[in-house]
DNA sequence: CTGAAAGCGCTTACAG
DNA sequence: CTGAAAGCGCTTACAG
């Protein structure tokens, strides 16, 4: 099976290489209608399809981006990662998904990789331990879009879409509060001085307590390895006076709190309060149905997309690189 | 921001391209240790990387390969591709994820954006209506492995990766009479000739039923759009004599009849028993907790991944190509 | 043990 | 309006 080339579509339309690359790529100004004729035949007959690496390789431009997520079980890597490539697609662009499994050497790995293969940028859900490469890449002025985390210790400006994370925390417990629980405890992962969004809920949460003048007992803030979730939720759950409403910091979580639930036969609302922070596709049906925080996964990946293709296909776009907030949303169900 | 090639770092050790070219392939057997040394420390200098385009281009195999799926949104499709992913990874190949949206046309750019792109072969779910193509990328012995769906009307063998469908049907029919269930129903998406899974399912279900020495009650069995599914599922419920167990033909159908359930308050499985095809990741936890058949999609994604892999690497690999199948597993829980 | 040369399939000034 | 030539960054026989 031999391929077909330009080389082939030349002889066959007889012309030349060049003139067959204008017309692949469009540019028929001073073409013949007859040479425009011939070689629209020749590449028919012949089933040409051009090699994109080939052109890759001369244009130095893949048309490919690459997306790095830190743990693609979370479910909104996985709506982030359907609008980015909705929103590429459409831009003809191609995109690469790695999933560094929270793992910062896989993370290197991945980005060493994607630049070899000379994808035109990369979003990232960084994992917080690679900010020197990444602030590397920045300065060589490689187009990069980070999400979910902020690149700490910079002066460095970066493309960065984020929720607002404290105010989806405040939403939470306000609705808790208005609903009259006063007694309000939160699950999370691991906190860790990188994870952006974590710190800026576990924040959000303590100062929409404050606001209320809710005072935090000590034991109703659980900070678990998902692994041993279930212990931690039983510890805070036996204490001698236990929350009556709790804060799921992500669907992992919510998920360990629902699991708990089940086990121990828990009341919701009743029993207990709960909302989750993502919006979890089971939150309408599940009996009660899951009051959640909702972020706008879609259209943030939609943005992150926008910023980098943005910046790959603009010339000296100059654009300041900014921090992108988006707004969470309250969806108001029966578990609150 | 120069790029730094292969001749930069040739001319820094002050040797040829070739050598350098060897030693970054990992060719030492020939090579003096003190070249080998100024060219290890040349790279390290120049932070050289290479240009995988540059070298696929003249090998002629990207180390990519493209997977389509007919729908992004079904958990099976995510799944898979999961286990593509992490198994492509391994061996250094990248992926590029293509949703079709079941969209034939956009399917049939994909597999040909794909191509022009010089992936090295494709797994796809094809959406069945671009079968010549496939047919024909067979014929010219191009990588390529499907799942979920066979190529009908084909003397050309292709290796695809299937789940045994009738016996995911049976396992959950045989649940149900085993639990004393006579009145059962099953809701489906629109059924096509060229939708194998579904197709067989059904199948399945019909023929269980036979064994049992049940027959299947007009309207109870429900093929619909999913976005009629609330009135499909109404009608089917005011049956004169309505179903008492129902099997959801995947999660997406599954989700139809939980929403139906919550929304009239329909007890389970008390009024009506409930077994869906797919594990989705809520079963374990809803309540009550969902009977489901489960697919190895891990399992199959990885197998596609191996097959492909094995075709592209291995010469002339002459496996005969065939359709593999995979077993479904009832988790028996508490909605059967 | 190492280098010169050709070539992978394109694109792009430049000349005519 | 069209073609010859150089070059993108590699790899690979082949020669020495």
């Amino acid at each position: 099976m031999k391929t077909i080339t330009m080389a082939d579509v030349a002889q066959h339309a007889n012309v030349s290489k060049s003139t067959v690359s204008q017309f692949v790529n469009g540019r028929y100004e001073y073409m013949g209608k007859q040479t425009r004729e011939r070689i629209a035949s020749a590449i028919e007959e012949l089933e040409y399809s051009p090699n994109i690496m080939a052109r890759s390789l001369k244009q130095k431009s893949s048309t490919t981006i690459g997306v790095i997520v830190a743990n693609i079980l979370h479910i909104f890597s996985t709506q982030v990662i359907r609008a980015i490539e909705d929103y590429c697609n459409e831009s003809d662009f191609h995109v690469i998904v790695c999933n560094a499994d929270d793992n910062p050497e896989k993370e290197k790995r991945y980005i060493e990789m994607l630049r070899a293969k000379q994808v035109d940028g990369i979003i990232s859900f960084p994992t917080g331990a690679n900010n020197q490469l990444y602030q590397q890449l920045v300065e060589q002025d490689y187009p990069i879009v980070l999400m979910d985390r902020i690149l700490p210790d910079t002066d460095i400006n970066i493309n960065t879409v984020l929720l607002d994370n404290r105010k989806a925390a405040k939403l939470a417990v306000d609705e808790f509060v208005q609903k009259g629980y006063e007694r309000i405890g939160m699950l999370t992962p691991p906190l860790d001085e990188h994870l952006t969004a974590r710190n800026e809920r576990v924040h959000g949460f303590r100062e929409a307590l404050e606001d209320h003048g809710i005072v935090l007992e000590s034991g109703y803030l659980v900070s678990t390895d998902l692994k041993e979730a279930q212990a931690a939720l039983n510890r805070m759950m036996s204490l001698k006076s236990p929350p009556e409403a709790i804060l799921a910091l992500n669907d992992r979580s919510l998920v360990e709190i629902l699991n708990y639930i089940k086990k121990d036969q828990i009341n919701i609302p009743d029993d207990l309060a709960l909302i989750g922070i993502d919006d979890v596709t089971f939150a309408s049906f599940y009996s009660p149905a899951l009051t959640t925080v909702a972020q706008p996964a879609y259209k943030m990946g939609e943005k992150a997309a926008e910023l980098l293709l943005a910046k790959i296909l603009i010339e000296n776009s100059t654009s300041e690189e900014v921090v992108h907030r988006f707004e969470p949303e309250l969806m108001r169900r029966e578990s609150s």
